[in-house]
DNA sequence: CAACAGATTAGAATTATTCTAAACTGAGAT
DNA sequence: ATCTCAGTTTAGAATAATTCTAATCTGTTG
């Protein structure tokens, strides 16, 4: 009820009308990869009054909070990810839909080490799927 | 010098001045990551006579052909792969810049298999590198 | 409550990309 | 070589996601 409130607080993020609304929707349900349109959407249809401004104000907030994750795996759009630890993907290109698939199911060997001056901050396998 | 003609006459394409002009640029080179307006600045440096309309068709009939790669790494902008070959990246968000790996250099291990109904089409690993 | 930094908002602006519809051109047929 | 036409190119308009602007509002702190 009131622990959204705190995520916010321990974020350093003012806990506004919008925010909360936000952080219901995002952080009460399990794992969920939204846009946002689609999160817009979903509030507009739970008669909640919030511009769409906000809808991006507030998904940018949340990930430099470490809040959400961003995914970029299609063009078109920017995918937000509820789900902040490690993980992977599978990706249905026509259906536009992401599935988690859990990091500790999957090994990668043989990594090369980055190029002199950087290092590999995160690594992100996408499974591709496609009908049959 | 005519293997161009070549390539695009084996893929159904008419190889027009604008095809073999990108041809050149594309598959002369080693293997390429551009993106429209990166390709649209080389040719334009070159004096080359094009459109940037030309430039969206040929990389995207490339791509039908198998002739190109589409690489969705960041939300700004698709980049175009000459490398068709199953592989993987490095990208530095910072410098914009894809660095391929080779296939056969990694082992993923334990990719469940995909949800009813659906296939793995492709599977692509993208390690995001940061400075340091 | 007063004050103000931080947040929200509508709408304009930006940017990559796609679309449109008219002009052009490569290649096969004559 | 010329004719013909489907395929191609093109400029510019349109679209769509996202960002920006600058005015208004609100949560928090004193
Ligand atoms: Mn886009
Ligand atoms: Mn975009
Ligand atoms: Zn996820
Ligand atoms: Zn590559």
């Amino acid at each position: 009820m009131n622990s959204i409130k705190n995520i916010l607080r321990n974020s350093s993020l003012r806990p506004t009308k919008q925010r909360i609304m936000i952080g219901k929707l995002l952080f009460n349900d399990t794992n969920k990869h939204v846009t946002a349109e689609s999160l817009y959407r979903e509030l507009k249809a739970s008669e909640q009054k919030i511009s769409l401004a906000t809808v991006y104000n507030t998904l940018h907030d949340f990930c430099e909070k470490k809040l959400l994750k961003k995914v970029n795996v299609d063009a078109e759009k920017v995918y937000f990810d509820t789900n902040t630890n490690p993980h992977h993907h599978f990706y249905s290109d026509s259906e536009k839909l992401l599935i988690d698939i859990s990091k500790d199911k999957i090994k990668i060997h043989g990594l090369p080490k980055a190029p002199k001056g950087k290092k590999i901050k995160d690594v992100e396998l996408i499974a591709h799927l496609s009908d049959s």
